[in-house]
DNA sequence: TACTTGCAGTCTCATGTCGAGAGTGCTAGC
DNA sequence: GCTAGCACTCTCGACATGAGACTGCAAGTA
């Protein structure tokens, strides 16, 4: 990317924030009168022109304003946004929600999500906080029939996983019990591995193997950070975007609408997740098309990890139509990473 | 309801099956035509005058065919429809499915919300299963610091709740260690009010007590069936419906399609199903505006239980607008509540 | 009496036309 | 190097128009 003059940048800052602003193409004239440039409208267009020949804008039509491109928006993003942190009565008040729930931890994932849908009017996504290795906390077996029994299986981080087990030899609620209350003791805040390592001392056909191997089995799954339910949450609120409800003929925009919501109700922005946040930390700003994913190509994510790196975490981000406000949804999704950092490490201890 | 005569029912159901299809305004030529009627669409035509009369029809404009209304549609639902059952292959295919899953019981409502969405082309909804009065398996206590730890509650169902306890005096683990287990055999698979009743032995003040009202106050939370997480599955496919997609104006549309939305996000179907399914079991039917709800007013729902009454359980169903496949859906939805309780009594146990 | 044929009347909807408005690019001039 | 002026282009809403789709009714028929 080219370094762009002055002028242009200032020009370019202009119209990414009117354009977020009303949504409709913006004119060289509109910008001289809003945001006080020094000079005229026909400079501007000139400058303007410059701004189209780079790729980071672009006119719908001859005669039409002109609207950012997914390069524009990248450029501003980069260079020319400032983040727009939360006012000390917003944080208040967001802190002071999670201070009613504080006792019950189901509601901090929820609020969460609900709290950037809110703030940002979009739909918000975000898994519940779980550790990067699966360690047992503790499980129970339950006699189903005399073959088959039922597995459930707390992790340290929360999570439960229910199994089916289909037993080799026939066994009673009371032996199997028995076998539980051992194999809990020993297998008490172990990983996949180290259970694995243990069933060593078993019988491949003994019920300590079928059950510490379905363990360890279940824990190894669990590895995977994506391979995670997500909340989502202020899916209407995409609806009350003008592209997804008075922008441009009509037949595109229900188009637009079926694709969009199909992104979120399957998942869709999941690869992409992927290959971005395995490069960095902090809040990550993907926009429309800069991927190779096309059902994207319309909208924009702001996403980030929370919780300490290799324990307990997850995802969190919102998703919106590439006119987003980035600085504060930046700052929103910043800010809220942090809050269930805090509330984690106090849950979790601080050291350790 | 007055009776209708033979030929009104005729009409009325080839009427209605018409719209189903295609969801325009039905002419009655079109009725003769495709329907084989032994009569004139003039004849027709003076039917649909009498059904009109009866508010079971209506024409949204002079010289435009005629639709049912919300009575019409019950009507239909009532006396004409017949259930159309699944086909022995689409039965085999779905067997097929959950045997494939059948060790991984998260599996199990994701895959019939799935199933339902796929066969009716629409919204599927469903809770997971869950006991209506929670027993308490199993529970860890987990110390944070000095005067706080973490509460882990497993209920019989495989439901787990978290809590955070604030202690009255400051203990270590070793110590809520030996507390949970005592409390553990002791409160093992008791219900809210016998856990109230076993308080009773301790010291208001102790740490037994304040695990033991904890534990008592999460396990009564527990009983309300509809306090419960939905699983939406195919939300898209709504979008896909003429009524969202192509008929009417545009603008009553797209807020039509906000509606619904906010329903299923929101879930505002819950108060209507929380006094239908009161009444009665099987599945139910509930039409648009029958129910004094406004943002109801033009979608359907049918829904049904599964499990056993007064145990392990759950609702599921399918919503769309109400020009639905209601012989279909009924069927589907009848023939998923049965697949989940073959599921539940094989791992639960038939008898008991 | 029970039904049908034929037809005038009504409403929608797709299509086409038109003018106002919005913005641009270019050029001549400061 | 910047600006004012202007011709040109494109969109968009308003309006008119005609074809098509159905109905309701009246007159005719078994």
């Amino acid at each position: 990317m080219t370094a762009l003059s002055q002028r242009k940048q200032q020009i370019l800052r202009a119209l990414v924030q009117e354009y977020i602003h009303t949504a409709t193409p913006v004119a060289s004239e509109t910008l001289v009168r809003k945001y006080g440039l020094r000079f005229s409208s026909a400079t501007v267009r000139h400058e303007l022109a410059g701004l189209e020949e780079a790729s980071l804008i672009y006119q719908p039509h001859t005669s039409a304003g002109r609207v950012p491109t997914d390069l524009g928006y990248r450029y501003f993003v980069e260079y020319l946004m400032e983040e727009s942190a939360l006012s000390l009565d917003e944080q208040r008040l967001i802190r002071h929600q999670f201070y009613q729930v504080q006792d019950q931890l189901d509601q901090w994932v929820r609020l969460t999500a609900s709290v950037m849908a809110r703030l940002l009017h979009s739909a918000a996504v975000m898994t519940s906080p779980r550790s990067d290795e699966g360690r047992l906390k503790h499980f129970e077996v339950l006699s189903v029939s005399e073959l088959s029994a039922h597995l459930v299986l707390v992790l340290r981080d929360g999570t439960v996983k229910q199994q089916r087990l289909l037993l080799e030899a026939p066994l009673q609620q009371a032996e199997l019990s028995a076998v539980s209350t051992r194999l809990n003791e020993l297998f008490h805040d172990k990983s996949a591995n180290e259970v694995d390592a243990l069933l060593s001392n078993y019988d491949t056909s003994s019920v300590e193997h079928l059950v510490g191997s379905t363990i360890a089995h279940i824990l190894e799954q669990h590895g995977d950070p994506l391979g995670d339910v997500f909340y989502r949450e202020g899916v209407v609120n995409i609806l009350e975007q003008p592209e997804y409800s008075r922008m441009g003929p009509e037949e595109e925009r229900s188009e637009r609408v079926r694709k969009v919501m199909e992104v979120l109700e399957q998942n869709r922005f999941l690869p992409v997740l992927a290959s971005h946040l395995r490069e960095s930390d902090g809040v990550q700003v993907i926009i429309g098309g800069e991927n190779e994913w096309d059902e994207m190509k319309d909208v924009s994510l702001v996403v980030a990890r929370y919780g300490q790196e290799g324990k307990i975490g997850g995802l969190l981000g919102v998703i919106g139509p590439t006119r987003m406000q980035y600085g504060r949804a930046i700052a929103v999704v910043r800010y809220m990473a942090q809050v269930m950092n805090e509330l984690l490490s106090e849950l979790y201890g601080y050291e350790e």
